[in-house]
DNA sequence: TGTACATCAGTGAACGCGCGTTCACTGATGTAC
DNA sequence: TGTACATCAGTGAACGCGCGTTCACTGATGTAC
């Protein structure tokens, strides 16, 4: 009768041998982390979850209590490892050459992991596309997100930041960060939304120069971008660690 | 009885005086685009915008032939102007010492007026969330973002930028903008949205080391960011066309 | 100038539809004695 | 081991509600002759 919290996978017994049974539950998330990233928290009816989840329309309220519960389970699932990869590649690289890496290596390590991990990762365009929509609208889980992965994250990089380049005071950390992170938006959500908008404009060579190597496989994509951001952010570091 | 398209201002006889009378459809256009930019397209009902507007229900419809056509003027009322303020300033800057100037000159420019113009400009904060909407999710009017504001805006930076350092070649200048959109993006819906998420959150110490100067006024943020953002994005650009 | 008709902006009520949620129920499994 | 009851996952149908749109209509203004 009431909201569940623990089981996410059963064991079906009844049957002679105990197979893996997959939960009307586990069945929702994955439904619901799908369409949710698809088409946004209000584009999506309890109907189509249901539907597409192979599941009676009854079970999100019996399962989560509510709609908006489930669009929140679904956040904490991805959030939460994607957290623990990131701060786990930052603190591995803080602790390359005996704990002071170059500025340039740990600004390669971040921006490297971010473009793989949001754009080859399996769970990564599911999570991007979510978070693109909470940070355009925060009022369906912005907190989540900001407590969940932002927060801790920058907590761990603005510490390494201020370890490989002693100049830079706490606030220029907090703004490269900014910089950083920026960059790196725009160029996942460029990949992302660049065929969607290009089908819609009528002169597509004029969209082909806004969007060069949208026809790279996503690997040379990632590379590619990668070397630019790395660059332009160590230059644009340094040139505000040696600022007057 | 059809779709209008001309009269935005309607001159009422039937007085003695002739007076100024703000029609049906100015209204719904203006609290259009106070609810669509607060609230979202799919956030905001027909009947929101009448009683918004203090007019019929059948009015949307009368005037406008569908919500979705609403909407789509209420984008391009806004956007025309803000591509023509920005080539405007970008072209001024363009024409400076002999048509030659630096790159940091330029940079800045670009820089300053994007930032004066999303946070301080009168429809700047409700162009900026119908921006943000649409680059989270453009199926409702993305195309008209790019067409009228995006590739035009494009085509003159990137024109400028290589006339003012002619070692960038057109692919490392396309990437260079989009670093310096990306960042200014950041900044400006990071200050937009700062209250709204801190609002929620347990720690307002943590959050506060995140938002640092968000307690300035908006006139020094601005000084500020923009300072950051010019200085970081030269150092990045200068980086990008030296490099091998 | 007067009259007949057309065109206009705007209205109030209703249309059918899809929404999130709730309710009473079923049948299988677990637990107590 | 058997029986009675509790607990569980899951269901089908219905609830009331707000949605975008449509319809028949009003009354003021413009136009033709």
């Amino acid at each position: 009768l009431a909201v569940q919290s623990v089981p996410l996978l059963t064991l079906s017994r009844g049957t002679d041998r105990v197979t893996t049974d997959i939960s009307t539950k586990e069945r929702l998330l994955e439904a619901a982390e799908k369409l949710f990233s698809r088409d946004g928290f209000d584009g999506v009816s309890i109907r189509d979850l249901a539907a597409a989840a192979g599941v009676n329309v009854a079970a999100v309220n019996y399962h989560f209590g509510s709609k908006e519960n489930l669009h929140h389970q679904v956040l904490e699932r991805l959030l939460i490892p994607k957290r623990e990869r990131l701060v786990a590649a930052i603190e591995r690289t803080s602790a390359e050459s005996d704990g002071r890496p170059s500025l340039e290596d740990l600004i390669r390590a971040f921006v490297s992991h971010h473009l793989h991990d949001a754009l080859a990762h399996p769970d990564g365009e599911h999570l991007l596309r979510l978070m693109a929509a909470l940070l355009a609208d925060p009022r369906h889980g912005g907190d989540v997100l900001f407590r969940e992965l932002i927060l801790p994250v920058h907590r761990v990089f603005h510490a390494a930041l201020l370890r490989a380049e002693p100049r830079l005071d706490s606030r220029q950390a907090t703004w490269i960060i900014g910089s950083m992170v920026g960059q790196l938006l725009h160029f996942i959500m460029r990949r992302t939304h660049a065929h969607a908008v290009l089908r819609e404009l009528d002169d597509p060579a004029e969209a082909a120069r806004y969007f060069p190597a949208m026809e790279m496989a996503i690997e040379d994509y990632i590379e590619h971008i990668a070397a630019h951001v790395t660059r332009f952010s160590t230059g644009g570091a340094l040139a505000v660690a040696s600022g007057d």
